[in-house]
DNA sequence: TGTACATCAGTGAACGCGCGTTCACTGATGTAC
DNA sequence: TGTACATCAGTGAACGCGCGTTCACTGATGTAC
């Protein structure tokens, strides 16, 4: 390191990642702390506008800074759509890819989801709610990032349903199908969870849910799978 | 009529409703005129954009008044936007009608259904799209006018789903349940219209519908319904 | 450690713009007699 | 049929406001030596 100094002034301090005094953040953390403070208020503001509703000076406002600076961490709003699009898919991976992990019990699989899938909803209401309502959204660029991620996650889930005995012959496109309706009950769930106010609505939701699952399974028991 | 004339002056023009020659129209008729140039003009522009990022300004524009002239026909955005869900889903309450009363081939309901579905659809794109978004959109009372129409739909097919043998002894929170699941699919499919251009795509979209609905109806037959 | 300079996150003022809403008006249509 | 008046859909100008974006700036942080 530092192989362009001639003299033997090499010595102090490391040229990057100097230690500090606790309470004092570099200029690079503190960037950091401002960039997470704007995508924190603008999640907070689109509990109640949709992002095409949402400007510039209000996210600014709520973030604690001049709309000028909105600039030095976001080229344009679309820009911060797109990343709280990215964020909200990461902690939907997250969850789905515990659940992968947590090898469920085999005549539970459905009760299992559906508590991982409601408690994981209710955790990060605000991603939710979010990507729930840009996805059809009026913003076009928004709206196909959504509908690019759901795709690979219903096909992801295909390749995992591939594995279930009995599911193993099906053709591709059925298992994409099947994994569609149940990546669309996912989201017609998580919508209505949104609504829930109190425990007993949650557990209301519950209740529904696996009812409405356990249907989509047994039909597929009964299902012969043609190409 | 005309009861207060003391005179025997009550002879002419009847009192409302006089003929007019064929090219000129009433106030009324005018009026009525510039109302329906504003809905058609709002719905134009939400292909592109959500409601909550239309103006009133740009909705004048497109139907060819001034600003203030607005305010002759609606109280406000918000009305307008109440106007344009009640005229939406009269035409998809029209078109479930119209499928009930066709009598439908026992042997083929799944097909005929998502005929009159993706036909429906694709005759009133402009509304679909409107309704699509505006389900999950910002605007808090264009949202709620949205789900209680799409719960009265549901209950109504419900009610439908009573009459058919096998099903006539499922409680009515089962014959809700199976509802939703085939308005949820109504749904998405009605979602994935809206960006097909040609008829190869509709084509697809309606072999990919039949599968999906199969696949739920299969499991219902298998379903026993419980308190 | 100390000094001189570079970097750059955040500031504050300014701009031009489209917005929703108001208002007094105009002139065609409708009504009373 | 003719006249005098009422109605009212649509006009055009004006208002104050919040918007996105630009710009030169400030002052704390970082770096070279």
């Amino acid at each position: 390191m530092n192989n362009r100094t001639p003299s033997s002034r090499t010595s102090r301090s490391s040229r990057s990642s100097k230690p500090r005094s606790r309470d004092t953040l570099s200029r690079e953390e503190r960037k950091e702390t401002t960039r997470r403070a704007i995508v924190a208020a603008a999640l907070r503001l689109l509990e109640e506008r949709s992002f095409a509703a949402l400007s510039l000076r209000e996210v600014t406002r709520e973030a604690g800074i001049v709309p000028a600076a909105f600039y030095r961490h976001f080229e344009s709003m679309e820009a911060l759509g797109l990343v709280l699009i990215d964020e909200s898919f990461r902690a939907l991976r997250d969850m789905l890819r515990g659940a992968r992990a947590g090898k469920l019990d085999p005549n539970r699989v459905i009760e299992s989801s559906v508590d991982i899938l409601i408690e994981g909803v209710n955790e990060r209401r605000e991603h939710w709610r979010f990507i729930g309502r840009e996805r059809s959204s009026g913003v076009t660029v928004l709206r196909y990032a959504i509908r690019t991620e759901i795709r690979l996650i219903t096909s992801e889930l295909a390749i995992d349903l591939a594995r279930f005995p009995g599911l193993n012959t099906w053709s591709g496109e059925d298992l994409n199908i099947l994994a569609s309706l149940f990546v669309n009950a996912m989201i017609s769930i998580a919508e209505s969870i949104e609504d829930a106010t109190d425990s007993v609505a949650l557990d209301e939701i519950r209740r529904i849910a696996v009812k409405q699952l356990r249907m989509i399974v047994v039909g597929v028991t009964g299902w012969r799978s043609t190409v």
